[in-house]
DNA sequence: ACCCTCCCTTGAACGCGTTCAAAAGGTTGA
DNA sequence: TCAACCTTTTGAACGCGTTCAAGGGAGGGT
């Protein structure tokens, strides 16, 4: 399942980069994106993906196992776009928390809106813990490590006053908030998604202040309680939930 | 699509209520709930069922439109067992929130846990916003309110404190809590989802609490936006996101 | 008796994602 | 040059969910 390109044996002087066949991995997968975003996900087939490719069904089989890992592509492409988008916001100079949720999340509905039927044909794979395309699952954790290390960013950049226990977990909760906001986002079929635009207006400053709020020494016990629980069962909900022990990864993607 | 049955005309003294071929349709739901118990969603085909039904796989579509919809018995089952199992404790004298919530998260995953395999291979099925199975979807209305309502009961027999307003929207909150602990006990591989129920016992005491502060002057203000949001965003999720105004339902199941 | 109508039932057929044995190309060593 | 070997490519075939034109069969009016 698993191949990774391995030189030869020798070294060639000019690795070219180019090895052949990766064209072929290039030519299909950036023609199925094509009809993914023309047609929708259901509607385009692997035969006709194949053929508007110029290759047959069965070599499109060669190069990515299934019709979804098609889609991690996609996936990939969104991420890094939404990264680039952000990154005005994140190191500009402002300081308020609620406007820097809002930019990231508005942010990715932007990024995201072209895809939106599309996406909402697919997401029901994504959805089953089976599939690699999981956002909980183990072979989404590089991307899901850095949409988590925006969030990070977020809160680091911001002026508010933040307990250092939660500090710890709010980027990860700020996370699932996102991952909320998708889903919502999915079932939106309002013009150009502007229920979910209005959401995050709503959801932007609510969460600030919920985030401020949690220095006052009341919500001390419960902001722990909070954290210890997000330490348990969090890092990797799939893996814990799986090996039936939390475990901790400090990999980095 | 939606056919109810009319008495002929006149009124037959017998209307019997086994009107020749509510059988067949019987005897193809419970087929097709043995098999996928026994099997697996995925590995019980539709050809599978009719033989073993003894009829033409024609004849299933004739009562049910897709596979998906002979899911639906199989999910009001559950919810149905769901509300017989926590009524003991509902209607018991047991006031502590924090238990009574426990009592209900760990009612529903004992019910549930037989069909855990076959529940997360369908999973994907439910998180499709075009599925008729999605939780938010109009087609499930009746059965999420009364979902919700057991919430409702959770929170009315506890001795806590709440705030008006957040009771309101209370029992949604607990709902959603309920629908994440779902899609955790779906990606839950553990022995007997041990790791499910760890979570609840974690969780509980941390909502209960988190229930129990909000009643503080100092989250007054987060109380109320938490509360118009959930009563802008969340009667119907899917209704609201597809029509673009948010809508009340006062229908009863 | 006949036909008409409506409910129920059939199974072949369609298009899909996916698999696989076999062929075609390309590279290496003798 | 030949042969062996691995990578790449092919397209027929499989099993699936689903559709549909066609066929019972039970009543009821004439």
């Amino acid at each position: 399942m698993k191949e990774e390109k391995e030189v030869k044996a020798a070294a060639a002087d000019k690795p070219a980069k180019a090895p052949k066949s990766e064209q072929t991995r290039t030519l299909i997968l950036e023609t199925a994106l094509r009809l993914f975003k023309d047609r929708g996900y259901d509607k385009t087939t692997m035969r006709a993906i194949a053929q508007e490719a110029g290759v047959s069904v069965g070599n499109a089989y060669y190069y990515f196992s299934s019709k979804e890992h098609l889609v991690q592509g996609f996936y990939d492409r969104i991420a890094d776009e939404h990264q680039a988008a952000v990154a005005g916001i994140l190191d500009s100079d402002e300081k308020d928390l609620a406007a820097r949720i809002r930019g990231v999340l508005l942010g990715w509905l932007d990024i995201a809106e072209p895809y939106h039927e599309f996406a909402a044909q697919f997401f029901k794979n994504a959805a089953d813990p089976d599939s690699p395309l999981s956002p909980f699952s183990p072979e989404s954790e590089g991307p899901r490590e850095a949409a988590i290390d925006v969030h990070r960013r977020v809160i680091s950049g911001a002026s508010v006053k933040i307990d250092p226990e939660l500090a710890e977990a709010l980027p990860q909760l700020l996370w699932l908030q996102q991952m909320g906001l998708v889903l919502f986002w999915v079932y939106d079929r309002s013009e150009g998604c502007a229920n979910s635009r209005r959401l995050v207006e709503r959801l932007a400053p609510v969460s600030a202040r919920a985030i401020s709020l949690s220095r006052f020494r009341l919500l001390r016990p419960l902001v722990k309680e909070t954290h210890e629980l997000l330490a348990d069962f969090m890092p990797t909900a799939a893996g814990m939930a799986a090996s039936g022990k939390p475990k901790r990864s400090t990999k980095k993607a």
